[in-house]
DNA sequence: CATTACCCTACTAAATCCATAGACTAATAT
DNA sequence: ATATTAGTCTATGGATTTAGTAGGGTAATG
């Protein structure tokens, strides 16, 4: 289970991507068309901007708006930046890698095989989608 | 990510699976073996008894057992037993369905969408497997 | 000067992980 | 038979972490 703050993410990112112009995006926008609590929401544009996927500007006429194409953003980036961990468990994570302090043996571990096998084929599917994916046909 | 909860109780799981007899093995020595808090493993066990995977015996020469063949214990119905929903969004759950507050429409929802997709992958790799994928081959 | 992002803090609520303690039950030894 | 012991059952509680909410103030921009 992904928690609210990647859904909402996920969700903000999605309606920018579907915006017809480069204009900024003001949150209370966002926040009002995908039922969002504002608050919350802010800290998550927050940490997108930092993460140098939104760019934003102040002051009247300001908000948030997305610094590459759509189609550069892509999804494993921001699932391990909302999420963490695309992986079930810490010790076939590519990225936040942990070694179990349970198992002393990674070869010889059944949970850790087949965790290895869930975390490769979602990956997969990550792998090819980016944010244009959410981008709705016209 | 997994509970430790889903994770300790796979490991024991596998633990019995790999047993040359089909003698109750006592806790004591799944723990001991398998790194878990005895107290912790005991409630993970007992809710693996109760719903009928596993079966026990007390007193002296008692301990746990798996009540079928280890072929017959399927992965999907483990994991939806100790971790619960497969799917990462309720909406998207098949058992655990819930509907998002948040959204009016799923199928205009880019993240049920992508969350679907997942599913989809984990459920495929998932479906094909049961406890004897566990057994460690000699 | 109005608008909007930015930043900080503190709180609540829930879940996770595990410890502790005792009750109960069945097999074994005497 | 009876006592003993090995083991499961049950319940509770607590420490820690995480998710999510809320408020209020600051800074930049038009």
């Amino acid at each position: 289970m992904i928690s609210k703050k990647t859904k909402y993410g996920l969700k903000a990112l999605g309606y920018l991507a579907n915006q017809e112009s480069d204009l900024p995006v003001q949150i209370s926008s966002i926040a009002q068309s995908e039922n969002i609590s504002q608050k919350f929401l802010e800290s998550i544009l927050l940490s997108l901007k930092k993460a140098g996927i939104l760019g934003s500007k102040k002051g009247k006429g300001g908000g948030y708006y997305l610094r590459k194409e759509a189609k550069e953003v892509k999804m494993t980036e921001i699932y391990r930046l909302l999420e963490g961990p695309i992986a079930l468990v810490p010790c076939v994570s590519l990225n936040f890698y942990e070694k179990c302090r349970d198992c002393n043996s990674e070869e010889t571990c059944y949970v850790n095989h087949l965790m290895k096998e869930i975390r490769d084929t979602t990956l997969d599917t990550l792998k090819h989608k980016t944010l244009e994916d959410f981008v709705l046909k016209r």
